[in-house]
DNA sequence: TCAAATTTAATTGTGCACAATATAATTTTC
DNA sequence: GAAAATTATATTGTGCACAATTAAATTTGA
């Protein structure tokens, strides 16, 4: 059978300060691998998808980051101080902000791909247990984000 | 056999991301739960701290929770202006500042008792599930503190 | 066609995180 | 027991997150 889950206030049993408390430590563990890059965390998270597909809005780096503009408008703005991007309206609709690689942006790209090779071997995961981590952890995001048509 | 990991940079097969974006999701999912008790998230975290264990000084909220004083000061004046908690220096050492529950802090903790509960509900897991996942994240972030005596 | 509704970014304000530094109290060493 | 080192907290500054509001462009619909 399968035990029930007993809710408690203990925070050593919270799977949230757990996810929290990893998240955090996985940030720091990035920070002077991105610093040599100097790139921040969300910022380096900005640059995969622009690595992906140059030439996003806004709007569509935030559906995929699941940021909002108060995040991003400021981030983007440092990353074009730092020349790694380049900001204009679409002459299509005026509404949006385009968001392009510069030269340097794109030149960023080859010594990115040290990075996760780094972690990689910080982890000492194998990468089964990786990928069945990041898929869990996905589906457990998907499930909070659905709505919340459950009863209490 | 276990295949080898492939560093990528595509965003959907960062580990890295999905533990982002769970933590943030699950952030949000507290947030209208803590809303109600007039607590932030990681206001919330420290009050769970102290329900277990009351008079705790800065440095040992810090320890427990991996934040530091320029977190927690801050976030302990917020919980003093809201009446949860008093900080005062310990006559002991004078360095220390105790941070003990108020009254209305030791009240808080039997409404908070349902945040818990309502999460369980929303997760849509089992109990074994629940603590393999909490306990995976758990060993992750061991390993990512640890000293790093890795050869690169 | 033109007013209303919608969409997209930007702005504002609050609250973390965290590095770096400052300050004050305590402990250690000589 | 006084100088030096250590410890604990606070402060400052930068950069997210995110809610709420604003402003501008576009679309919709009578």
């Amino acid at each position: 059978m399968t035990s029930s889950l007993k809710p408690t206030l203990l925070l050593d049993e919270q799977l949230c300060f757990a996810l929290y408390a990893a998240s955090r430590r996985m940030t720091a563990t990035y920070r002077p691998l991105l610093d040599a890059l100097g790139l921040t965390y969300p910022q380096y998270l900005v640059m995969l998808v622009l690595w992906e597909r140059d030439g996003l809005t806004v709007r569509e780096l935030g559906e995929r980051l699941q940021l909002d503009s108060g995040t991003l408008t400021p981030l983007l703005k440092r990353l074009e101080q730092a020349d790694l991007v380049g900001r204009r309206r679409r002459k299509s609709d005026e509404r949006e902000v385009e968001i392009t690689l510069t030269q340097a942006g794109r030149n960023l790209h080859e010594r990115a791909l040290d990075v996760p090779r780094c972690l990689a071997n910080r982890l000492c995961m194998s990468a089964d247990e990786f990928m069945r981590l990041r898929d869990e952890l996905k589906s457990l995001a998907a499930q909070l984000a659905a709505p919340t048509d459950e009863r209490d």
